[in-house]
RNA sequence: GGCGCCGUCGUCUAUGGGUUAGGAUCCUGCGCUUUCAACGCGGUGAAACGGGUUCAAGUCCCGUCGGCGCUACCA
């Protein structure tokens, strides 16, 4: 059993900041869940205190281990390392029952016996007058028969109202009268999460709650269950979710949700996470930062109480940048797993190389692996190229002879460098008495068949020498 | 239905009552130029609506509309 909590005091130091993300596993890693989990890392990080990590399992028929696995590998693949053991939800569950039993000793719940007839007519009751349910039982009220099925409910307040300091949306108030008997135990004694999770975050010491604002109302009535137990309630901070392009709350028919499908997608880690920190978040003058640069700088009051919506195109520029700034090795590994994922054969030992020359000149100029694998088609062509239509127009027989004499310049040039070889094509063009214009796209049409490719110097030296002279053979 | 939260360019956001309402992205014009990008310089584009408080409101208050959440023996 994990050791009670130190921190019943609100006056905690910094250093004793501990924040936690607590997936339920019904599903994988949704990008929503992502941010949170962000947040929780960079606030602890920035107070150095811990980022815990809670498995909410306590739905037997929908948590699995596959979702369990899902979920932890989407965030090591996001770099967003826990301290200490996860914990177990479902584990604890005797801990919980203890706490509602002490709850039971203290008059703050009770064993309530309604069925769940009477149960639905309380409900048509409560919702008819406009209020929370309560349950007949609340007040000591006997049992149907000794050995009757019961739940345990927690005793709401009768009157006043719970406020809820929180540091995102501000004070949030709910009445009494709005806020209903809970289920504790469920008939089976086995905890609700409404009980779990306040059991386990006093007892795991947590001391801010970081979570979607879905659970904004949610706030109060576990604020009640502190007080049930005398415990000093955390801090909460609810972040408002994340919609999709359209607007409307993320849903199946908004495609990718997980972040494994952005993984999938060619999207790099690093850029998941600037993305999206700056959901929500803004340190007001930094557009583009990396999770540790924002530690420093993130503050939970600066993020913003609107929901923010996807932005693909925001994304991908984000990427691009990250792209451009990524390991070369690495880069040249992700998009060879692409092609592999994709379903192109293995790459020849000497294709390998030649990417691998090009990464650092194509990182720079696509947005994302997928996109990068594509400007690198013309290193990977093999000879001889096939031509697409205005290939073939621009080698046409007046050409061919231009490329000829090109193709002798260019086999005296001493250095395969592109400096040297952009000068060449230039003094060529003069020599030739034409511009550029003239030369350029008949050259890159012999070189590539007519997929883009970068600047004709870098072209060719990516080529090689010899690749790319028996290019031009093979069409004059 | 009840309760709660939210509402600044298309999108992400800055703006602690007084600004030509700023930046990023998208779109777009121009430049560079050998394609495509990248890059450089410009441009279009916003306080949901209506009241009120105030010398002064995007900022404070109220209402309307719209979006979202909770209202489970789900989490």
């Amino acid at each position: 059993m994990l050791p009670r909590a130190r921190f019943d005091h609100p006056a905690f130091s910094p250093m004793s900041v501990v924040t936690r993300f607590a997936p339920s596993p019904t599903g994988y890693l949704h990008i929503g869940g992502a941010r949170t989990a962000l947040f929780n890392w960079l606030f602890a990080r920035k107070m150095g205190g811990k980022y815990l990590l809670r498995i909410e399992d306590t739905d037997r028929a929908r948590s699995t281990p596959e979702a369990i696995d899902a979920i932890l590998d989407g965030l090591s693949w996001l770099d967003l390392q826990h301290d200490g053991e996860i914990t177990y939800q479902f584990a604890r569950a005797p801990r919980h029952r203890e706490a509602a039993e002490e709850m039971i000793t203290r008059g703050t719940a009770f064993r309530c016996y309604m069925t769940a007839e009477e149960q639905e007519a309380q409900r048509t009751q409560a919702h008819a007058e406009g209020r929370a349910i309560r349950s007949p039982y609340r007040d000591g009220k006997a049992p149907p028969s000794s050995d009757a099925p019961f739940t345990v409910r927690l005793r709401a307040p009768d009157d006043g109202e719970v406020v809820n300091a929180d540091l995102i949306q501000g004070d949030v108030r709910i009445k009494a009268r709005d806020i209903d008997d809970l289920v504790l135990l469920r008939a089976d004694s086995n905890p609700t999460y409404m009980l779990s999770v306040v059991v386990d975050d006093h007892d795991m010491g947590v001391t801010h709650v970081i979570r979607g604002d879905d659970h904004l109302t949610n706030a109060a009535r576990q604020i009640v269950i502190y007080r049930a137990m005398d415990w000093a309630p955390p801090l909460f901070a609810h972040v408002p979710l994340i919609h999709g392009e359209d607007g409307k709350k993320l849903s199946k028919r908004h495609g990718a949700q997980a972040v494994h499908e952005w993984r999938d997608m060619g999207y790099l880690p690093e850029a998941m996470n600037a993305y999206l920190m700056r959901l929500g978040w803004s340190p007001g003058h930094d557009d583009i930062l990396t999770k540790e640069e924002a530690i420093p700088q993130f503050e939970i009051g600066q993020i913003g109480k609107a929901p923010s919506r996807l932005d693909f195109k925001k994304l991908d520029s984000v990427n691009a940048h990250f792209l451009s700034l990524a390991d070369d090795a690495r880069v040249t590994r992700l998009v060879e797993e692409h092609m592999k994922a994709r379903g192109d054969a293995a790459l020849s030992d000497d294709s390998r190389a030649a990417l691998a020359r090009a990464t650092p000149v194509l990182k720079k100029r696509a947005k994302t692996i997928p996109e990068l694998a594509e400007q690198a088609r013309f290193v990977l062509a093999k000879r001889p190229l096939t031509l697409d239509d205005t290939a073939k127009k621009l080698l046409n027989d007046d050409f061919k002879q231009r490329l000829s004499r090109l193709r002798d310049t260019l086999e005296k040039e001493p250095a395969w460098d592109h400096v040297p070889l952009g000068s060449a094509l230039k003094a060529f063009a003069t020599s030739e008495g034409v511009g550029l214009g003239q030369i350029g796209p008949g050259l890159r049409a012999a070189l590539t068949g007519g997929t883009p490719s970068p600047d004709l110097g870098q072209t060719l030296e990516l080529l090689g020498r010899e690749e790319a002279l028996a290019r031009i053979a093979d069409q004059v």
